[in-house]
DNA sequence: ACAATTACCTGTATGC
DNA sequence: TGCATACAGGTAATTG
């Protein structure tokens, strides 16, 4: 679900709204509008304003509304649609918006009711405390080798944690730090600041490359994840160690290991990742 | 500043 | 079938 790739995957599929005109909206539930946003509010700003452009920071996605953005953080259940008819039980809607001339409308939903939206006007969205600090995101030019090494100083927790740290990399999530790992022979639990340069590099190499590939293939559908057009994503097939535990490892055939760091799931081959 | 833990919610899967 | 339990992709707040 939403992890960095996901959440692009979203905003490729929304850019087909872009320049629309929105015309009528329905928020509902208080409870996932931030900050100074209320349903009323939302409804208020966004009612016959023109919808700029669809971004995204690290796991964030930024609707351009011109004199602000709305921000969707989608956390661990949220959904968004542009469609003609939204396959998720009415209950679980919290932004809705229809746009002139558009069969398709905007859904924002939310299960767990985790879910956030945010208004906020600043013109640099991410690198302040608007939505959070956030690190560069791994698709962007600030990705760059030397504050990326820089990051792992001084920290002495596990490197898959910090890897999930969204003020060290943007976008980061439970699945592709796992994947991430993975694909650069490197255990999970190692103390981030006893990770060589060698190794640093070759998790700075790789990543944008693993995000850019799950988010051309839609994303990882772990239960319930449907993209933008309501679709399920297609990159879990090539998860190589993500919920495959007792499964051959992909490289050595050795069974994937399943533990436990800081509360999450944490999947690795004990003979491929030193 | 960092690390570890907890809370936030609801749905689904599993085992008894 | 009913019930208890564990677990799920994220983030923010709190404590040490």
């Amino acid at each position: 679900m939403p992890e960095l790739p996901e959440v692009e995957s979203i905003r490729r599929h929304l850019t087909e709204a872009e320049g629309a005109q929105i015309t009528d909206v329905e928020a509902c539930d208080d409870e996932v509008f931030a900050g100074d946003l209320s349903p009323d509010r939302a409804e208020s700003i966004l009612s016959g304003n023109k919808l700029r452009s669809v971004e995204r920071r690290g796991k964030y996605l930024a609707l351009n509304l011109g004199e602000g953005w709305l921000i969707y953080s989608l956390r661990m259940t949220g959904k968004v649609m542009f469609v003609e008819d939204c396959p998720v039980d009415e209950t679980y809607w919290k932004l809705v918006c229809h746009f002139r001339d558009l069969d398709q409308s905007l859904y924002l939903s939310s299960v767990r009711r985790l879910s956030r939206i945010y208004w906020h006007e600043d013109r640099e969205l991410g690198t302040q405390e608007n939505i959070a600090r956030l690190g560069p995101d791994p698709l962007s030019d600030d990705f760059d080798r030397d504050t990326f090494h820089a990051c792992f100083e001084g920290r002495t927790g596990p490197i898959k944690t910090i890897l999930m740290d969204q003020g060290f990399v943007a976008g980061v999530g439970n699945i592709y730090a796992n994947e991430l790992c993975f694909l650069a022979g490197i255990d999970p639990r190692r103390p981030c600041d006893e990770v060589t340069s060698e190794e640093r590099d070759r998790l700075h190499d790789i990543l944008p490359d693993l995000l850019k590939r799950a988010a051309d293939m839609g994303g990882s559908s772990f239960t319930n994840f449907v993209g933008g057009d309501g679709e399920a994503g297609r990159y879990q097939r090539e998860h190589r160690v993500y919920d495959r535990e007792d499964d051959p490892c992909p490289s050595c055939g050795e069974p994937i290991q399943r533990v436990t760091l800081s509360n999450r799931s944490t999947y690795f081959c004990p003979e491929c990742q030193a």
